[in-house]
DNA sequence: AAATTTGTGTAAAATTTATAACAACGCAAA
DNA sequence: TTTGCGTTGTTATAAATTTTACACAAATTT
């Protein structure tokens, strides 16, 4: 077999469907930091994975490795190779793949879109709409267009774990005007529209700030319409090398506020997440942390 | 505090001066081929640079480390800082954040998810998911759990303006049997399931396999037991500072996907595209975009 | 040229590290 | 519920590695 071209990582990447729990604990915590992790000696190797000592020895063992020297051997002779090989430049983020490969090409654009995107928004605003869509006082409502929609959904379904008073609206259903009726001064509107901007978001957001509603929007690097409606925009950069926008930023900055959200009312929400944790446990596919 | 800006690499040439011939020697010898050499025995070392054993011992002393041990746990630490690609090195995104800012500490936490992801993907069990994807001769069915729905919704979407054949299909609804009905030898399954993965969407994967269609799996980096029937298996990383998992790097892969797909079959999909462009003109859902 | 300092290697001691044997635990099937 | 198998962790043993102590050689100074 072609064992030159066959590094450490892929052999493991290869048979861990081989492995078990423990070992495949183990086997995730290499690949964590690989190499520099399986270099150092194996009590630290354990400890890092919270395993014991000897699943570390039984697992290289499995791989095919006389004992923990020796892979470690194999490790340092990679590690030489890498090194004198003269495309050491690792400025791909798929290293199987050519960097004109989509898989580099798109991850690079939208690293740059993350980049661009958190460097330019203000964190006080940011803390500000978390501290509006925390506050259990007012009612929540999540609102997405045709394309968005699925983001406020994602949106929507952690928020309804974390806090009650929570409604998931479609612009796009011709429903959405009862909605507002139930809309009161001080209640919280998030708002996600993207290009091409959706004239019924905007109506809906006319009315809801009409009614005193605050708004806080999701939106591009163009900023929709809705902006000048808003009490806090969030506009990420969308652009990648695709027919399509991208929604990896959008996520990105959705999910950090799901986290902001659910650390301003964790007493509350503690014991419902409690309740996930055990369901967790149920599964048995994971281990209990100590 | 005060964080080495220097590697140990520059440490050891600086020092070159302060030391003895047979010290010299042995730095050089481990300049050689940096640092595979220094993470292996002592003894090794001493050998390969035909010095004794204690001067080994005595340089790293004068180095500045407390032992051997030392010296190559630093060694270690290097690798890894290294290890992060020079992009993903950025302590802060948010810049008018502080770094301990949630922005801060969540986008590093994903940068890492997709530099990991990225690094252990097959380019060519990618690529062949896409073209399976891609084929029009195939029906294609995408498949979204509890918490995953929102992804294959998000994936479905945009197959189904670039494709015909294409079904959503939510393991947790009582009615999926039915779309197995229809299901034949060669179609396509994608299958979304992170943890914890659900009893449901593994009954569908082991019936669909049954019936001789292809699967293709996203899950995450402790892949669900649908991995096993799975043709290509994409497993991202998805923690997060959070008391959720995050599905960004998911996003990012399933976004590639549908751009990589797109472009398989471009002459089909521009006609269909247009299509769609002009009946949302006549709909007037969307603002002339200027 | 003798003495002293400095550098280097050999050998033994001490410590760390890896492996092997064993026991407990959990899970699955009967 | 019980039985049995596979997995995991604890303890003990063996091996290796690193450190220390010491002696010799070389270079420098007096």
């Amino acid at each position: 077999m072609a064992q030159a071209t066959q590094t450490i990582s892929d052999r493991i990447q290869q048979k861990l469907d081989d492995l078990t729990r423990a070992e495949r604990q183990l086997a995730l915590s290499i690949l964590e930091n690989y190499p520099a992790s399986g270099l150092g000696p194996l009590s630290a190797l354990a400890k890092d994975a919270n395993v014991s000592v000897p699943t570390v020895a039984r697992m290289v063992q499995k791989l095919g490795y006389k004992g923990y020297p020796d892979f470690q051997s194999e490790l340092r002779e990679e590690l030489r190779a890498k090194a004198k090989s003269p495309i050491a430049k690792h400025d791909t983020w798929a290293e199987a793949a050519p960097s004109e490969h989509i898989l580099n090409r798109f991850t690079d654009a939208v690293i740059d879109n993350i980049r661009l995107t958190l460097g330019q928004i203000d964190p006080v605003g940011f803390d500000d709409a978390c501290a509006m869509v925390a506050d259990q006082s007012r009612h929540l409502f999540i609102v997405g267009g045709r394309i968005t929609h699925t983001l406020a959904e994602y949106f929507y379904m952690h928020m309804q774990v974390i806090r009650p008073n929570v409604t998931h609206v479609q612009s796009t259903s011709n429903t959405w005007p009862h909605y507002l009726l139930n809309a009161e001064e001080g209640d919280v509107f998030v708002i996600f529209d993207v290009r091409r901007y959706e004239n019924n978001t905007l109506k809906l957001a006319e009315m809801a700030h009409a009614r005193g509603a605050k708004i806080i929007l999701f939106t591009d690097q163009w900023r929709s319409p809705v902006n000048h409606l808003a009490e806090v925009s969030l506009s990420c950069r969308i652009i990648v090398p695709s027919a399509w926008d991208s929604a990896t930023t959008t996520m990105l900055l959705v999910e950090t506020m799901i986290s902001s959200v659910q650390n301003l009312n964790w007493d509350e929400t503690k014991e419902r997440m409690e309740t996930l944790e055990d369901m967790f446990d149920q599964t048995k596919l994971f281990r209990k942390f100590t």
